[in-house]
RNA sequence: GCCGGAGUGGCGGAACGGCAGACGCGGGGGACUUAAACUCCCCGGCCCCUCGGGGCGUGUGGGUUCGAAUCCCACCUCCGGCACCA
């Protein structure tokens, strides 16, 4: 323990370290982005590139767990490193504030969600700041704050003026447990995806935003995302289920009724033998009105509401159906088909009736067994007579039979004829179908964005107008949720007049779905406390689309799409020029730990604030980018924490070493000459740039923060040798300081505390956070001596150290001359030799 | 069923047609220590061996290639998404 004149304390203790230097960068204003749009004054934007590196705004129900804490450091990683690279970097934060987590832990508590709600983001505004991240906190937001909730209802308003924002009754998903309706991506497995209590449907009227007039749209634009994961656009395009078909126009036999079908099997229209309704379907109290079925088909369909989603949709299920006495004719022979109301007939898919194929369909197929009703086949595979009875519904390719003027076409050709057939007659036409519904957005919660419209009794749903937002939430008694609003418990908030009439009227009451507020809060970083406007063109423009988005998996469907949504609909209105906001799309894994992903009601959390308090926020940040592939679900380590602490202590002790006194200076890179005659030392300068070639790779073009780091470690280990060598001069000395240095800077954006630390150590100024970021001499990334790797039949016998560049003869003579070499083709002949320069020979024996 | 992704030491993983197992964790041996911890050094795919080396190895089986963890085909297993969507 012995007094020395380092200026570095000989042990690394964070706790020293870290708060020391989150102030200089506090008072140094250190990643404030650049210009973004503030009332008034605005300076020019930058000419430089841009960099807007963003991660998933956080939901503030309690504080950050590990999956943040990954997520946030891969963004600043991103962050740093583009800053040092010379980009206008952006990097904000914001808060998901909205929703029912602190609303249920409000109505827990006794305290009103805001309170609960600023606390938490308190709390996780400390952590944020502890761990170190570098967030342009001048644009902090929340979603709950007026200043920004205004917007929201802003951006509604302009969507129900174009019609797309719109009141209707509808059979909605119904969460019994949280007492609200859900959007369509909120229900996973027939169970709310909040609370996990089996879903109902309920006939309910509702406000829904019109994403589906946008399906092609999001579908066509994915040749956009380039950088976007394979199966985040397979889950959006699965999610959008387009499918190709047609719609054919049925009547009933009567002439008075028309029913309408679509279909992907239009070639199949011969082969119908029934016709099938949902049991919602708007005509079938019609169509059984006074008949002698009408009784048993309302039972059924009283029957059919009371299902849960989740039995409703249970393609297991016995096919179960009702006739209604009546008849359609089918428009392409004129057969008279019996109607049936069937509840896998689905309301919301199609027209909500459907043309009874059983011969080529399998529900159809199953729906005629139990009903006893006919089978016929119109398509016959390659070996089949035209009539040969059906055992089950034949999906595959084939010819039409017993289809008139379709007979002998494939099944495409005869999807294309048929479609002209309907089109020509005006019985239908070609169109597409998509599994996408429409988004409902209205929730009987308090804790959200008050929907911005005004009922009148004459005038209907009246927008409030602009100048009047935002439509503040109101205070009232009871938070609890008891199938209506609570908003409608507050009469002021509740009586207001009509903002076109002046009769009175009343608010909608319902609050808008938190996944409203987060799918344009990207844009609203570019000017977050701009009064007059959500954002300014020019400013969004300018920083959009993002250049580098990360965040879960789990929101590929939800918030990715709805954001895309969004973009476009802006878009649309003139007020932003892009038409997808999120260029790259990184999607991180999620840890794990004891062989379950972490949770608090599992009971297997690593707290953050505890690895900080233990080994410190460097050795955080360094361990959840070191545990593998940052897109890889992985098991978290507890001694694989400790050992990134170790490396990080290993790094102090070689700075220490190379820098052993105050007064040091940083050094340039020594030149090879300087260094002839002493491998080692060229050996290690050599390594520093190929290190920083492959860590400015890693983070920049690969995303691979984990090889990035262990090539740094590799760099360091080296150095480590170097440093404790007894022999090697001052050759090895300038060659091991230059590689300490190195090592700190490329290290910085993982753990930029200790790396300011040990870069003043070494002599560098207090601002390595805007150093430039080193580039590798190129010269020194090629070898004057290479390893020839010697094979036979494939197989490696030897390698040999030889200079490099020499011809194909130097290294073949080089390759047969050695001994292991000879012995292996010996007696045998050689009939080819592969060579490639500077790598490999492989000779070729018989 | 359809669509995507992945299978490599005891573990996390590396190697994006050319030395399989970098880096780290764990393990073994040694130095330091009264002892231990820390730290440092050495050894760690499997099987043979005359200690020089040899054989086999990246889920399975084929193929392409001078050469395959890597490319192609088939299969198996696991993970994720969709699925009564007509």
């Amino acid at each position: 323990m012995s007094a020395d004149s380092n200026i570095l304390p000989e042990r690394y203790d964070p706790a020293q370290v870290e708060p020391r230097w989150q102030r200089r960068w506090e008072e140094e204003d250190a990643f404030r982005g650049e210009p973004t749009s503030r009332d008034g004054a605005r300076a020019d934007l930058p000419d430089r590139p841009k960099a807007y590196v963003l991660e998933m705004l956080p939901y503030p129900s309690g504080e950050i767990h590990m999956g943040h804490v990954k997520n946030y450091t891969m963004g600043d990683v991103v962050a740093h490193f583009r800053r040092r690279r010379g980009d206008a970097v952006f990097h904000p934060m914001g808060y998901d504030a909205f929703g029912l987590p602190a609303e249920n832990a409000a109505i827990r508590t006794g305290e009103a969600p805001a309170v609960v709600t600023d606390r938490n983001i308190a709390r996780i505004r400390s952590q944020l700041r502890q761990i170190g991240f570098a967030i342009d906190w001048h644009t902090e937001i929340s979603t709950a704050d007026p200043e920004y909730y205004r917007w929201t209802q802003w951006i509604f308003l302009r969507m129900f003026e174009r019609g797309l924002a719109e009141r209707r009754e509808a059979a909605v998903n119904w969460c019994p447990r949280d007492q609200t309706v859900l959007a369509n991506e909120q229900v996973v497995d027939g169970a709310c995806e909040r609370c996990g209590t089996q879903v109902e449907l309920r006939q309910l009227t509702q406000w829904f935003l019109r994403i589906t007039d946008y399906a092609q749209a999001l579908l066509d634009d994915m040749a956009l995302l380039v950088d976007w994961p394979e199966r985040v656009l397979t889950m959006q395009r699965n999610w959008i289920g387009r499918s190709e078909g047609a719609r054919v126009l049925f009547r009933t036999d009567d002439g008075t009724h028309e029913l309408p079908v679509f279909t992907t099997r239009p070639d199949t229209l011969f082969g119908a033998t029934f016709f099938l309704l949902a049991p919602e379907h708007p005509l079938v109290g019609t169509l059984v009105e006074g008949r002698a079925e009408q009784a048993a088909v309302l039972e059924y369909v009283r029957a059919a509401a009371r299902e849960s989603l989740a039995e409703r949709s249970d393609a297991d299920k016995p096919k179960t159906g009702v006739f209604t006495g009546r008849h359609v004719v089918n428009p392409v022979n004129g057969e008279r088909l019996p109607v049936w109301v069937a509840d896998y007939v689905l309301m919301d898919y199609g027209t909500g009736a459907v043309m009874a194929v059983p011969g080529h369909d399998e529900r159809d197929f199953a729906f005629a067994r139990a009903h006893d009703l006919p089978v016929r086949r119109v398509i016959a595979p390659e070996g089949t007579a035209a009539d040969a009875p059906l055992e089950e519904a034949y999906t595959g390719p084939g010819r039409l039979v017993a289809s008139a003027f379709l007979d002998g076409l494939e099944v495409d050709a005869a999807k294309t004829r048929i479609a002209q057939w309907l089109a020509d007659k005006g019985l239908g036409e070609a169109t597409v179908g998509y599994r996408l519904r429409d988004w409902l957005v209205s929730r009987q919660r308090y804790w959200g964005a008050p929907i911005p419209i005004i009922h009148c009794a004459t005038c209907g749903p009246v927008p409030v107008p602009d100048e009047d937002l935002p439509v503040l939430l109101p205070p009232v008694q009871d938070y609890a949720p008891k199938g209506q609003s609570p908003l409608a418990t507050n009469p002021e908030f509740l009586h207001v007049p009509c903002p076109r009439c002046a009769a009175p009227a009343h608010r909608e009451t319902d609050t808008m779905d938190t996944f409203v507020d987060s799918s344009w809060y990207y844009l609203r970083y570019t000017a977050p406390h701009l009064t007059t406007a959500p954002f300014e063109r020019d400013v969004v423009d300018y920083w959009l689309p993002v250049d580098q988005y990360i965040g879960g998996v789990e929101h590929a469907v939800l918030h990715l799409l709805y954001a895309r949504f969004f973009t476009k609909v802006l878009h649309d209105l003139g007020l932003v020029g892009f038409r997808e906001p999120f260029a790259r799309l990184f999607t991180q894994g999620m840890i794990h730990y004891m062989g379950a992903k972490m949770s608090k009601s599992k009971g297997n959390v690593v707290s953050p604030d505890d690895i900080v308090e233990r080994f410190g926020a460097d050795t955080l940040r360094l361990y959840v980018l070191f545990m593998g592939p940052a897109a890889d679900d992985i098991e978290w380590s507890d001694r694989g924490v400790i050992g990134a602490r170790r490396f990080l202590d290993r790094l102090w002790a070689l700075v220490r070493a190379v820098a052993p006194a105050e007064g040091a200076a940083i050094v340039e890179r020594p030149s090879p000459d300087s260094l002839a005659g002493v491998p080692d030392a060229l050996e290690l300068l050599r390594k520093c740039e190929a290190v920083i070639a492959k860590v400015s790779q890693d983070i920049g073009d690969r995303f691979s923060f984990h090889t990035a780091i262990s090539a740094v470690q590799e760099l360091v280990n080296m150095a480590s040798r170097a440093a404790a060598a007894e022999q090697g001069g001052q050759e090895l000395t300038q060659a091991t300081r230059y590689a300490a240095q190195t090592a700190v800077s490329l290290l910085f954006p993982f753990a930029p505390h200790v790396t300011s630390e040990l870069w003043t150590a070494l002599g560098g100024d207090d601002q390595l956070w805007r150093h430039p970021w080193p580039e590798a001499d190129e010269s020194l990334l090629v070898r004057d001596t290479v390893t020839l790797v010697v094979q036979v039949n494939g197989k490696l016998r030897d390698r040999l150290q030889i200079a490099s560049g020499l011809a194909q003869e130097e290294l073949l003579a080089a390759a047969r001359s050695l001994p292991r070499v000879l012995a292996a083709i010996d007696g045998k002949q050689v009939v080819r030799e592969v060579v490639v320069p500077d790598r490999l020979v492989n000779l070729v024996v018989r």
